[in-house]
DNA sequence: AAAAAGGCCAACCGCCTTAGG
DNA sequence: CCCTAAGGCGGTTGGCCTTTT
């Protein structure tokens, strides 16, 4: 049996808007705010489902909204958001006011991709296209290896980062602690490719202790961090990966230092 | 001029998390 | 706890428009 989608109940419109219907919508959510995005529909006197009108609400009625094509310093900061936070891309539109996730995600998979493998770099990765297909191709493990060296050592560089963690080895270098401990399943399954960190923050937890919730919280040096059970969880600006924060964070705001 | 191919983008789909009963 | 509904997100699709053959 499939998942029922919106508005199964009821025989809802679907498809592009009218200029009728936006304009109901428009005033409505103008004098009353959206509030229970399921009731709005049927306040404002539309046959859309709640879902549909939040969408349209967000891509495109909206007042705030930035009209008209991107300028290249947005398209660049795009790129840059994206290798650093991977296909997030309500994330990435936070970082660009008046632009939606829906927009920037569409000018990624139509211009910007095909810009950047054009210019020889592999928009998955950021590197360059022949190492990024040496690499992927031929010793997937390597690759991981060097890219974990290379960020250790970006991170080295710079003093006032954090201490940090590698989680495929759980060893905790902050201050004087240095514990072991071993790897889990859930250690693997929410970081998969090895490059996430934490930042420790006790002498008494270990990493078994922090799943598998976390809280959002700031840390000066990161933009993202979550802290349970005495431990935070720091994914460093130059070091985030793509897809491999737990889904549990996902839907925090992500807070730039 | 017509058909085919490609590009673009709005909107939908399905999954996940969260909140509330 | 468990269940359900709502909200939010990223991936995907469908249709319109433009370009190419």
């Amino acid at each position: 049996m499939g998942r029922r989608s919106c508005g199964y109940k009821q025989k809802l419109r679907k498809g592009l808007w009218s200029p009728d219907e936006d304009e109901k919508l428009l005033r409505y959510i103008t004098k009353h705010g959206h509030g229970c995005w399921s009731s709005v529909p049927k306040l404002a006197g539309l046959e859309r489902c709640g879902k549909s009108c939040r969408l349209r609400w967000i891509n495109y009625l909206r007042p705030d909204l930035k009209r008209g094509g991107f300028s290249s310093q947005e398209e660049n900061l795009i790129i840059q958001l994206q290798s650093v936070l991977g296909n997030r891309w309500s994330q990435i539109a936070a970082r660009l006011p008046g632009r939606t996730d829906n927009e920037i995600k569409n000018l990624w998979n139509s211009s910007i991709k095909k810009k950047l493998m054009q210019k020889g770099v592999d928009p998955n990765t950021h590197k360059p296209l022949s190492e990024a297909m040496l690499s992927t191709s031929k010793c997937p493990e390597k690759a991981s290896r060097e890219l974990d060296t290379a960020i250790s050592l970006n991170l080295k560089e710079d003093s006032s980062k954090p201490s940090l963690v590698d989680v495929s080895s759980c060893r905790i270098e902050k201050g004087d602690d240095n514990l072991n401990a071993s790897k889990t399943s859930a250690h693997q399954e929410f970081f998969p490719d090895k490059r996430a960190f934490f930042l420790s923050q006790t002498k008494n937890s270990t990493p078994e202790h922090q799943y598998p919730r976390f809280q959002a919280g700031t840390s000066p040096s990161s933009i993202a961090t979550s802290s349970h059970g005495g431990w935070q969880m720091v994914v460093d600006r130059q070091t985030r990966p793509c897809n491999s924060i737990p889904r549990t964070l996902r839907q925090h705001d992500i807070k730039w230092s």
